[in-house]
DNA sequence: GTATTTTTGTGATAACTGTCACAAACGTAA
DNA sequence: TTACGTTTGTGACAGTTATCACAAAAATAC
């Protein structure tokens, strides 16, 4: 695919006509990056913007003694890094691809001019912000007030909505992550998502099928645990 | 003051001649809410944008058995209600007045002409975004790891900064919200919250004047913390 | 002023869940 | 295949903290 057919796929930028698309497509340099592989530093100054074209990454904060809090797993046509290009600060988290990646970047400069240069681009951007703020306030809401079952549930269901897809009301979760980073982005630990798996699995709302989860009554699912 | 020396309070309107400013300061209504009031229901279509010029208010969630998760607690010039203006979502919280409270008004579709119209606008609001979405990463790291003490000063840094004064490395945190309050949204009890309070007093890190509190010395009180 | 409501302080208890320890299962490379 | 590393499952235990209960203090109303 090239790279303007990579952007008509990507929200923010699907309102553009297509030799504007093409003229962004230039300025814009494709990278890949192998699963494990650091992409973003948290105290490094953000200078460049970045658009997944395949492959996913994770999006993590560490404390001091190393433990790792996930705030977003993205995946294709998501994109990151304009936090600290519009707001100045430094990184705010570390990003890390959480399988081999692949990724067009726009310089700081570049980005910023698309902004003035196209509004509705601003204007899509600011959609999207809505969204993950939104997002950020249901996850702050389930950290809030959930015992690690629900917590557990929750992240389950932002799975599903990120990368599942439905059959009759059934969700198949492909590649679950890992244990250790459901319990990362549940604000929980390892051995409790195992034993709460188990339990979800006990009460017959969801099974696991070798990497894949899945779970079988989907609208049911989020009433419970919403 | 008037209409339009409020609006250039607002961060995200600073930027805008005095000619705009006014033209925009036409079109908004000023309203007041006393202490308590609801001032949005989560439920409804979100179809106005606010900016506070007095008083303060909470961005609250509530789960089904009725607990309340503050997400923010926003004082004047600061303003609510943009995002579900933004993404077309119903309201993703409730807004309550936490004490008398005036606040100025724009309709969804003036509002919308005003990102178009001036795009400084739309790239201010951008900005502002981004920071909101680097404080609610933070917040989601401590609700994620820490537990309740460290939740509860984070909680504490987060009020200072926003409602706090300095005076050579002392901060005073005027009117320092109920301790309920503190608790939900350091995501624990009111018990744990009175109990801490007074283990931080004990470390003579803080101190409670009345309805204020003092915190020492600032800077290490982060460091401790953050 | 007194009365009433709201907010705060504090003990006792139980429940949840994090941690440690180790075994089992799985994946992968040689 | 075997061997090694990674991921998952599970028991035991301890520590944190939510909850309940009620008293004290503070704020507000009368």
């Amino acid at each position: 695919m090239s790279t303007a057919q990579h952007l008509r796929n990507v929200p923010i930028f699907s309102d553009l006509k297509d030799g504007d698309l093409e003229i962004i497509a230039e300025k814009m340099i494709s990278r890949t990056y192998e699963k494990g592989q650091m992409i973003l530093l948290e105290e490094s100054q953000g200078e460049t913007f970045f658009i997944i074209t395949s492959g996913a990454v994770k999006v993590t904060r560490l404390s001091d003694d190393g433990r790792e809090v996930i705030l977003a797993i993205l995946g294709e046509s998501d994109f990151f890094g304009e936090m600290s290009l519009l707001d100045g600060e430094g990184r705010s988290a570390n990003i890390v691809a959480n399988e081999n990646a692949e990724v067009l970047t726009l310089s700081r400069s570049d980005f910023l001019n698309c902004l003035e240069t196209y509004p509705k681009i601003a204007i899509s951007l600011l959609e999207e912000l809505a969204i993950r703020l939104r997002k950020s306030d249901q996850h702050i809401e389930s950290l809030s007030l959930s015992d690690s079952e629900h917590r557990i549930a929750i992240t389950l269901i932002r799975f599903a909505q990120e990368l599942g897809t439905i059959k009759n009301g059934e969700v198949r979760i492909k590649n679950l992550p890992f244990q250790q980073d459901i319990a990362n982005m549940a604000g929980t630990s390892r051995e409790t998502v195992s034993r709460t798996l188990k339990i979800l699995e006990d009460k017959k709302l969801l099974l696991k099928d070798g990497k894949d989860l899945i779970i079988y009554n989907f609208d049911e699912f989020r009433q419970l645990f919403s």
